[in-house]
DNA sequence: AACAGGACCAACCGCACTCTG
DNA sequence: TCAGAGTGCGGTTGGTCCTGT
């Protein structure tokens, strides 16, 4: 992910003869104009924002000067690339509540909705296209909790052990504590419990030891999506949960030092009936994924046997 | 070096809901 | 109760940058 760079953009500042001819501006948003509003911010605070474009002498809208200061300006905006945690927590929040994008971005703290949707749409999306598969159908919603988020539980706990005071991974820890196992997620694939703050397991296992890693059944078959709305986050996740019913190693190579869905394999996809097409010209199998999620190799390798 | 295509992300749009007089 | 203003949200668009050829 590219690093925002600040809104300087002289080539679209308006001449006053502009100005005058279109009584409000558009498009990107030049440095004089953030800091009138960052400064009329701080002094009168925020909302009522027609009347605060108006007086901080903004030609723009309310929303727009809205919008701009929610996802840009304010003081306690994360940017930069999205955590492994940060990612695991979108994918989980959105298994649960769908394109709730501001629902969702209120428990990343300093991440905005806008961000998060655009996370969705370039990554995750991205990753339900190769795979000729509707990003907002079960099965692709399936292969993410099955596939994609151990993987991300694993690169967490590989990269930052010692992250759980962080404020996503204590919700995290918290969210494996809880437990509930919506009826609806009957057992279908076996996937290992994850350590610590893993929304996965109530179990705590030491991922890097394979002997130890204990296997629970989760299968998230059935909408998620219609688990009530009111239910808290970490209640459908849960102790006992919701992977299918491949093996562990069927389910991924857990020496990858990738993260996401990059080294799952083809075998394991099919094993469950995630993937029901063939490698062919123009499909995902055949495109070049540097830096996606699922292994090539592996899959060719698998669909060899 | 130039170009094309894709990825990324800031910003806009339209709609729905809430608030206020 | 109602109309208009204000606000919030999700979807979409367009510009810029990056990468591969």
């Amino acid at each position: 992910m590219r690093a925002a760079m600040p809104p300087i953009n002289t080539k679209n500042m308006s001449t006053p003869l502009e100005e005058e001819e279109s009584e409000l501006r558009r498009g990107p948003w030049t440095l004089e104009e953030d800091t009138l509003l960052t400064h009329y911010i701080a002094r009168h605070g925020e909302g009522r924002w027609n009347m605060l474009a108006k007086c901080a002498g903004l030609k723009r809208t309310g929303k727009s000067c809205r919008l701009r200061w929610l996802n840009y300006l304010k003081p306690d905006i994360k940017r930069g690339n999205l955590t492994p945690q940060e990612q695991l927590l979108i994918l989980e929040l959105h298994s649960k509540w769908g394109n709730r994008w501001s629902k969702i971005a209120q428990h990343l703290p300093g991440r905005t909705d806008n961000e998060i949707k655009n996370y969705w749409r370039t990554r995750v999306q991205k990753q339900a296209r190769q795979l000729n598969i509707e990003s907002n159908s079960q099965r692709f919603l399936d292969a993410v909790r099955c596939f994609w988020m151990p993987r991300l539980v694993q690169k967490v706990e590989q990269a930052s052990p010692s992250s759980s005071s962080s404020s996503s991974s204590s919700y995290l820890k918290e969210m494996c504590t809880q437990s509930s196992v919506p009826s609806q997620l009957s057992s279908c694939c076996t996937v290992p419990s994850f350590p610590t703050f893993s929304p996965l397991a109530n179990k705590t296992t030491d991922i890097s030891n394979s002997s130890s890693v204990t296997t629970q059944n989760i299968c998230p078959t059935d909408s998620i999506n219609n688990i009530s709305d009111q239910t808290e986050i970490p209640q459908h996740l849960t102790g006992s949960n919701v992977y299918g019913h491949t093996t562990l190693d069927q389910c991924y190579n857990i020496d990858s030092n990738d993260y996401g869905m990059e080294g799952i394999s083809f075998a394991s996809m099919s094993a469950v009936g995630f993937y029901e097409g063939t490698p062919s010209e123009g499909n995902w199998m055949c495109n070049e994924m540097s830096d996606d999620l699922w292994n090539m190799d592996d899959i060719w390798q698998l669909r060899s046997i």
